[in-house]
DNA sequence: TCTGGGGTCCTAGGACCC
DNA sequence: TCTGGGGTCCTAGGACCC
């Protein structure tokens, strides 16, 4: 054989990764079911960031309110969010991989791309696994892929501590008769107009006519659902710096808010806090968004474009004040957010954009 | 059983213009 | 009295991800 190298994307993705840093630092933790989440109160608002493998086994998951979390699991481990630690311990997963030789593309705290050429992707996977474990005594998981898309789902094939590949070959046999909520991108929504049509696996989707899928959901996500159901997607992984669209900071209220005072109050100090986060990068607002979600879980979207871009924090509070009077303060309001836009929603040329969801 | 906080991107539909 | 077609910009809201 002259030579088999070909490009290959990994997923690499740790294992429990919030609940094993917290090990980490916590040995006498090891093997208890650990519950992270919120400021680590159970009776309080929050939910679930990730539990260790021992507590899933009561069926407790990422997203579930620590309520219920607490209710299936009472001597659970309860700890507060430390986003610091983590974002430290994902520092030193990151600068590993990229020692590793190929191009490394950061998704979130807890995964990344890894794009390379080579005929053993296997064996790149495993030496990524043992990197991994040396700087950081963190085990994870690796899908090999064609592209991103089967990459990535194929991690979940190889959880815990293991390497699965997935490509056009084996893409059918592993992913033919499942739901198609099992695809990245799809979730329980879009599976249900999907189920609509009579939509129901991917291989119905893949088979589906493409007309079909654009009516339903327009120009782009109808192909994009289309190629999904044929593990089709983007093969190319970027590790150009990620810049930030824009950032927000919201609340949920342990005592719903219920005066007129108190909203505006809120809205003021979580515009002024966004709007540090812009101000720390030296770049204009363009545009305020306010989030409110009433009581008990409708959420309503009020934004605004500016009239003109700015970098002075009065702008950006008056804007949000502004806002705040469509609030309807006959309700109970239990979150606020507000997100302050650094690039218009529809900034840079959508062809150069693919709509690959969950970028950090 | 009661639902976080940080993001990204897409679509529908109204307003407005020619 | 009845009533174009096309385009752009903007807001609201939806859906998804970690």
């Amino acid at each position: 054989m002259g030579n088999g190298a070909r490009p290959w994307v990994l997923h690499v993705d740790l294992d429990e990764f919030i609940a094993a840093v917290e090990v980490l630092r916590r040995p006498e933790l090891a093997g208890l079911p650990v519950i992270v989440g919120g400021r680590g109160d159970p009776t309080e608002r929050a939910v679930v960031s990730t539990a260790s493998y021992a507590a899933r086994e009561f069926g407790v998951g990422s997203g579930m309110p620590l309520k219920v979390a607490a209710r299936k699991v009472p001597d659970a481990v309860f700890l507060p969010v430390d986003a610091p630690a983590y974002e430290e311990a994902s520092d030193q997963v990151m600068a590993t991989l990229r020692d590793l030789g190929g191009v490394v593309e950061v998704l979130g705290w807890d995964e990344a791309f890894l794009g390379a050429t080579t005929d053993d992707p296997e064996a790149l996977a495993r030496r990524a696994q043992a990197a991994v474990l040396e700087a950081t005594a963190l085990h994870c998981s690796v899908g090999i892929g064609d592209n991103k898309v089967r990459a990535k789902i194929a991690t979940g094939f190889g959880k815990p501590r293991g390497i699965f590949r997935l490509t056009a070959e084996n893409w059918f046999e592993v992913m033919g008769e499942r739901p198609t909520v099992a695809l990245w991108g799809v979730g329980s929504r879009v599976s249900k107009r999907l189920a609509g049509h009579g939509i129901e696996t991917v291989n119905q989707l893949a088979a589906a006519p493409q007309e079909l899928l654009v009516g339903e959901f327009g120009p782009r996500m109808g192909v994009w659902y289309s190629e999904l159901g044929r593990g089709i997607g983007p093969a190319v992984v970027d590790d150009a710096p990620w810049i930030a669209r824009g950032h927000s900071r919201e609340t949920t209220y342990q005592q719903n808010l219920t005066t007129p005072e108190e909203v505006v109050e809120a809205v003021r100090e979580l515009a002024a806090q966004a709007f540090e986060d812009t101000a720390r990068e030296g770049r204009p607002v363009f545009r305020v968004t306010l989030k409110v979600r009433y009581a008990p879980f409708e959420t309503k979207a009020i934004g605004r474009k500016l009239a003109a871009p700015t970098r002075a924090r009065d702008d950006v509070v008056a804007a949000a004040t502004e806002l705040a009077a469509r609030i309807d303060p006959d309700r109970e309001i239990r979150l606020l957010g507000v997100r302050a836009e650094m690039v218009m929603p529809d900034g840079g040329d959508p062809a150069e954009r693919t709509p690959v969801r969950g970028r950090l």
